[in-house]
DNA sequence: AAGTGGTCTAGACCACGGG
DNA sequence: CCGTGGTCTAGACCACTTC
């Protein structure tokens, strides 16, 4: 038999999963927990704190406590025989984000940094030598997503659209391309961080003890890494999916 | 100026990243944390909460609190052009495992069940028809680190070693292989999971709030679906790879 | 002004682990 | 038996939002 703040929990949890209480409604307030289940405060906090940090909901201080929405986005990193076939038309996320449906926002801002050296030991470059770093901050349905920060080595990137402190039309895959710098593949790494700076924590909107999906893509020329795409997911938010082999005759989508 | 709770999170955080506290540590105890910051106890758990959430720490009834180990396994999901190349010989994970040099334990269990929705669908095969589930509780240096479970439908079993309750030698993609299913692709999905089930929580020892990571591979023939294998990691304790595209002549290893 | 969640105080009892 | 963390009580003050 569970702890009272457990129960108090897996009502509310219940509530949730049943519909009884869906995405924006508000909870009971802590007052009224409190009498509901004729205890005091501290059952009810730690209840509201497992749910938290599940990510069923999220507490407004003065306003109330509310259900999270939670509809995850599905991000191809690989696509069977897609990759690199339809790129330079547009941006690849932005086309993925409308074929599901969703609505995208984004804001960019450029900067050019020394490498740190997370940066500095993928592209290969010296520690503390200067890239060009773009950012974008994504959101999905109007609610915080990803920031994105794509660096570039700063010899790759001069001359080129790569510089311009806005949105790139036919995606900078394409305009590396036209410079001479093809990309032929690259390296995806996931993991799980669950301490955000307190910037990510600013940037993405974070609740209490959500942790974060770092998606880092090195991106490779015949010759050299050429681009790091470092995604950071709000940890609920996305789904990663890579086909991969021979795959064409089976064209379902993934189930839900 | 953060509030106390914080301060003492940061003061502690800061003791284990830099070293004065190390794994397997036992940090002060609350009456020790208490008169150090000459407070009561609600900041001085709320602080041991958060860094617990973080994965930072575990605390034992009774017995005190640790400072966690955390040296996350690095799993290359797709490695360039070594995909289906050397099965056959021993069981891809255990080999992966021991050239990082990681000590491995593994369970085995085998059971005829009926396929639940995200089986059937993914396998193709009618919900509650019958599908072979082979359990594999993972350990990494003697911790538990993922809980594994792979289904086939029956047909496709049927006659083969896959029936078999014990570890396969050679590998169930081989056995597989031998008996007409080669496997000519997948698809994985990678998601955050937040709220483990009562089960992951006991198998993998999951301290509170640490989330899971889903990973589910659906292995193609030719023709059809002939394997579905559902990785649950402890979510701090994997991190995964993905090399796509024609690499070639790049051939380090992804930094830390 | 009233109500909300965030923070903190100062106690209490419990189950459990180790000497 | 004693110390540990887990749970709970019964208060308090604050900053902030909403009315």
């Amino acid at each position: 038999m569970p702890v009272l703040h457990q129960r108090i929990a897996g009502d509310l949890r219940a509530l949730i999963h049943n519909g009884t209480l869906t995405a924006g409604d508000r909870l009971p307030t802590e007052q009224e927990l409190m009498a509901s289940y004729q205890t005091s405060r501290t059952p009810v906090r730690q209840a509201l704190a497992t749910l938290a940090n599940e990510g069923l909901i999220e507490t407004a201080t003065s306003r109330g406590t509310f259900v999270r929405e939670n509809r995850p986005l599905t991000l191809y990193g690989a696509r069977y025989e897609r990759a690199y076939r339809d790129v330079g038309t547009t941006d690849a996320y932005m086309r993925e984000l409308r074929s599901q449906g969703r609505s995208a926002g984004q804001t960019f801002q450029l900067k050019i940094v020394p490498a740190s050296e997370p940066v500095s030991s993928r592209l290969q470059v010296d520690e503390s030598s200067l890239v060009v770093q773009r950012r974008c901050v994504r959101a999905v349905d109007n609610k915080p997503s990803s920031v994105q920060d794509s660096y570039y080595p700063y010899d790759i990137a001069e001359g080129t659209e790569i510089l311009s402190p806005c949105a790139v039309e036919r995606g900078t895959i394409a305009v590396l391309a036209s410079a001479g710098h093809v990309e032929i593949g690259y390296v995806d790494e996931i993991r799980l961080r669950t301490s955000p700076t307190d910037e990510e924590n600013r940037l993405l909107e974070l609740g209490t003890g959500m942790p974060v999906l770092d998606q880092i893509r090195t991106a490779y020329t015949a010759k050299r890494p050429v681009r790091l795409t470092w995604n950071v997911w709000v940890g609920d938010g996305i789904r990663f999916v890579y086909e991969l082999g021979d795959l064409m005759a089976i064209r379902d989508e993934p189930p839900h």
